[in-house]
DNA sequence: ATAGTATGTTTTCGGTGTAAACATGCCGCT
DNA sequence: AGCGGCATGTTTACACCGAAAACATACTAT
C-alpha cells in the first residue's frame, strides 16, 4: 500500500513502482493461456509496458521468475487442502476431503499445476524456499497418514509408505485429468462422480478394516448388476 | 536395408541416406541428457552433421519429430507390459507383473516417459497415429481389469474405473520417482520395496475380496509393529 | 540538498524455429 | 544410355528469445 499503490499505474513515472507483482501476475495469465514453456520475459515485459530486460531488475532470470510462482502454487495447495481437514472427522472422510480439493484446484489451475511438478523449472535444488514449500504441502497429507495409522483407520505400517501411494494416487489422477487423458467421452460417469470413485478407491488401499472397505463403497462405487 | 544401410556414412555423398533415423537416434540421446523441453533441431542437425534446416524434410516441424518419439514410446510401454501378463496366472498378479514392468520402463527411461505425457508435444489431437499408440497401450490394462471384474477379482463395477483408479496410481508413483519427489533418505524402504508395496496397495484399491487382501499384503508391506 | 542505490533502458551477443529459394543426385522411364 | 522429375540437402533470411553490460533515472535516507 505504501509506496508501490501510491505510484502504480502512473503512466508517465520513469519507475513501474509495482513491477515485481505486475509481471508475476501476467505470468499467471500467460502460463494459463499457452504453459510454462512458453512463458517469454520479454513477452511479458511488453504486456506490462517495460522494457525487455526490466524483469532482471527482480528475478535472476527466468527460471527465478518460474520458481517463486511454483512456490505460491505450493502454498496455495497447502491452503486449500488443509481447510478441509477437520479434527473432528475421523482420518479417512478428511482425506476424502483434503483429496477432493487437491484435485480441484489441481484441475482448476493445470497449468500452474503442471509448474510445479513438471520440468519447465530446472536446478529446484537450488531453491530452499521452493523445497520448503514443497514439504510443506506434502506434511499436510503425511500427518493425516500418521494420524490414522495410529487410529487404526489405515494399515498399520509407516506413515510414510501410506502417503507415497496416496499421494501418487492423487497426483497421477490430477495429471491425467489436466492432460485430457482420460477418454471423456468413454467415461461411464460425469467427472464428479469419476473424481470421487477415484478417491475412494484411493483410500481403499490404505484401509485397514476390511468393514470399512464395504461400508464405504456402495456410496460411491456403482456395481454393474 | 536396402538404400540406407549401403549409403549410410558416406561422408562424401551429398545425401546423408540416413537421416531421419538418425536424428531420432541423435533425439533420443538428446533429450536423455538435457530432457524435451532443451531438444533443439539445430544441434541435432549439427550432432548429425548436415545443415540446419535439413531435419525439415523429415519432419513438419519440432512437434513432429517429438510426436514421432513419443509414438515409439508408447509403443515400447505396449510391449513390456503386456510382455509380462501370462493368462495362466490370476489377474491380480498380472497386474502386478504388468506394473511392475510399466514402472521399471519409466525410471530407465524417464525423459522419454515425461515426453509422452509431458506439455512438450503439442496439438496432440492432431496426430492420430499418437492417440492409437497410447490407445493401445492403456487397452493392455484396461482389458485386464475387465478380466480380473468378470472373474470376480476385482470390484464387480465399470472395468473403465478400475482402470482409471489403476493408471492413474502408477502413473503417479512414475513421475514422482522420475522428478525426484520422493524425499530418498526420509524413505523406510529402498526403492524396490518402495515399488513392490505401491503396487501392492493398487492392487489393494480395486481387489474385491477382502480375503485377498488379508492373504497377499503381509508379503509386501511391512508392519511397524 | 545531495549521495547512494534501487530500478528501468539501450545495446548487443549468440541461440532458436522455420519459411523460401536454390542445389544436388538418385530412380524410373524411354 | 540418357534424361527428366522428385526426394533430399543447402543457403539465406527473418523474427523471436534469454541474458550480459553499460548507461540513465529518480526515490530515499542522511
Amino acid at each position: 500500500m505504501s509506496r508501490a499503490a501510491s505510484n502504480q499505474n502512473n503512466a508517465t513515472s520513469y519507475h513501474h513502482g509495482n513491477l515485481r507483482e505486475a509481471l508475476l501476475s501476467a505470468a499467471v495469465d500467460s502460463i494459463r493461456e499457452q504453459g510454462a514453456e512458453n512463458l517469454s520475459l520479454r513477452a511479458l515485459a511488453r504486456v506490462v509496458g517495460v522494457s525487455q530486460t526490466a524483469p532482471y531488475r527482480h528475478f535472476a532470470d527466468k527460471n527465478g521468475l518460474l520458481v517463486e510462482l511454483a512456490r505460491q502454487t505450493f502454498d496455495e495447495l497447502s491452503r486449500v487442502t488443509s481447510e478441509r481437514i477437520d479434527p473432528a472427522l475421523n482420518c479417512a472422510d478428511n482425506l476424502l476431503r483434503a483429496g477432493e480439493a487437491y484435485l480441484r484446484y489441481a484441475i482448476a489451475n493445470p497449468e500452474k499445476y503442471r509448474l510445479i511438478f513438471g520440468s519447465s523449472i530446472t536446478q529446484r535444488e537450488q531453491y530452499p524456499q521452493l523445497q520448503t514449500a514443497a514439504r510443506s504441502a506434502f506434511n499436510v497429507l503425511l500427518q493425516l497418514m500418521a494420524e490414522g495409522a495410529q487410529r487404526g483407520e489405515f494399515l498399520p505400517t509407516e506413515p510414510m509408505l501410506l502417503a507415497n501411494n496416496c499421494w501418487s494416487s492423487i497426483h497421477g489422477f490430477a495429471l491425467l485429468t489436466i492432460d485430457g487423458v482420460f477418454a471423456r467421452k468413454e467415461q461411464p460417469l460425469g467427472f464428479d462422480d469419476m473424481l470421487r470413485v477415484h478417491l475412494q478407491m484411493t483410500l481403499r488401499a490404505i484401509q485397514h478394516n476390511p468393514q470399512h472397505i464395504q461400508q464405504n463403497l456402495p456410496d460411491a462405487i456403482p456395481f454393474s448388476d
